[in-house]
DNA sequence: CAGGCATATTTGCTAAATGCAACTAACCAG
DNA sequence: CTGGTTAGTTGCATTTAGCAAATATGCCTG
């Protein structure tokens, strides 16, 4: 009835590898691009996926084999000129993992030719992982589940770009009040022994970006 | 080749009446949700608009007859459940306009049943507005293209929910240094008159959320 | 076991930003 | 000229952020 669009789920999978800020690239075994790199991504499956954030975890299941500890909607980048084959729109997702995760990993600064537009995805994750840094604790999903301020803050640094100050960080964050202490020290050496914090649980109170009935075989007809 | 999925574009358009924050619905003619209120929206025209801000654009114009001063991207809903017709994606937008627009407008606070998920979608955009109202001039585009500093903050303190100090704001917006004075005064009544404003000129670095190729005839195959 | 070294964590002070209230300015009505 | 009303500024108290030094706690060496 309407012409045929283009919808993908693409994810800017992030993480740190020694303290550089690096996204999860793919290299593309088909057309279009093939040979290329790439962000993780797919079609999404009607039948399989109840809303989009569903198709984002799938296929981070099926290529990566991790479910990210954050994942949040990003933006849609659509046209006629980012697909060849078409007029495209890409659902894309940004997650934040620990670096433990296997993978094959790119700093975020230099990039080389990536397929589609997925250079300019990438550039929009990072800016926005860059300004929520500003007033969240989102980088600490960066760093293995138990860490010190000091890790914590060498992160923030990172992704900031600039130095912060100590005292100040420290004051900051404890009053954002997010964090756990762990009873338990660990000393990376031969010196004071530095307190353990891990994320606070709580509920991501995604305001229903998607409204997903429960998976099942059959729909209500289209 | 893969299950057709609905792709559509659905701005919330909103503006101030005598000092509420509205927004303009659409009774909707057609099924699904026939005669029921829903946001301006529509499917993409893959022909016609070279990505979806276009779309949102072209709705505004069709449906609305306008072209707002200000139109950014808010989300995309999706999933199996939000259109009884099937699986669908709408690339969501959120557009300012002053209030001298002709329109169904209605206000936030008080939305009866709309159709779809579009309380959900208004529902955001009105805290994507909100949010971005504490760092930024954004409420500036709800009202004429001139304002006093006293009009304009009474539609930040309509749009935030609570008064301001008369001094820091004026104090803050002054430092943010995005609006111009214009030569000339205003007087409500019988008082002194006061300063008028406009928004300076300036480029919306949009880091390319779409890609589109100037808007031709014949496209590069599919 | 005392002293040195390295990092963690706190404390004290200075400077900047914000909040609050009073004050002055400009206009109109009478 | 006086009073009323809104515009715009100024002065200070309070809070917040930035910076540097001091203290704390471990390990290591001799």
């Amino acid at each position: 009835m309407y012409p045929s669009i283009i919808v993908t789920v693409d994810v800017v999978l992030m993480t740190l590898c020694l303290d550089v800020l690096c996204v999860a690239l793919i290299r593309r075994p088909n057309a279009p691009f093939a040979g290329e790199l790439a962000l993780p991504g797919g079609y999404v499956h009607a039948q399989e996926d109840g809303n989009a954030e569903d198709a984002a975890y799938r296929i981070l299941r099926e290529k990566m084999g991790i479910r990210p500890p954050y994942l949040e909607q990003l933006a849609t980048f659509s046209g006629n000129r980012r697909d060849p084959r078409g007029w495209s729109a890409s659902i894309a997702y940004f997650a934040l993992v620990s670096p433990t995760t296997e993978a094959t990993w790119q700093p975020v600064s230099k990039l080389q030719k990536l397929a589609f537009d997925h250079a300019a995805i990438i550039q929009a994750a990072v800016d926005r992982l860059r300004s929520k840094s500003a007033y969240s604790v989102l980088p600490a999903y960066l760093l293995p589940e138990t860490f010190t301020l000091a890790e914590l803050q060498k992160i923030y640094e990172q992704v900031l770009g600039s130095p912060l100050d100590k005292s100040s960080f420290r004051r900051k964050i404890k009053e954002l009040d997010l964090l756990d202490q762990v009873a338990g020290s660990f000393q990376v050496g031969n010196q004071r022994p530095a307190q353990i914090y891990r994320l606070k649980k709580m509920m991501t109170f995604d305001r229903t970006l998607s409204q997903s009935a429960p998976r099942k075989a059959g729909r209500s007809g289209q």
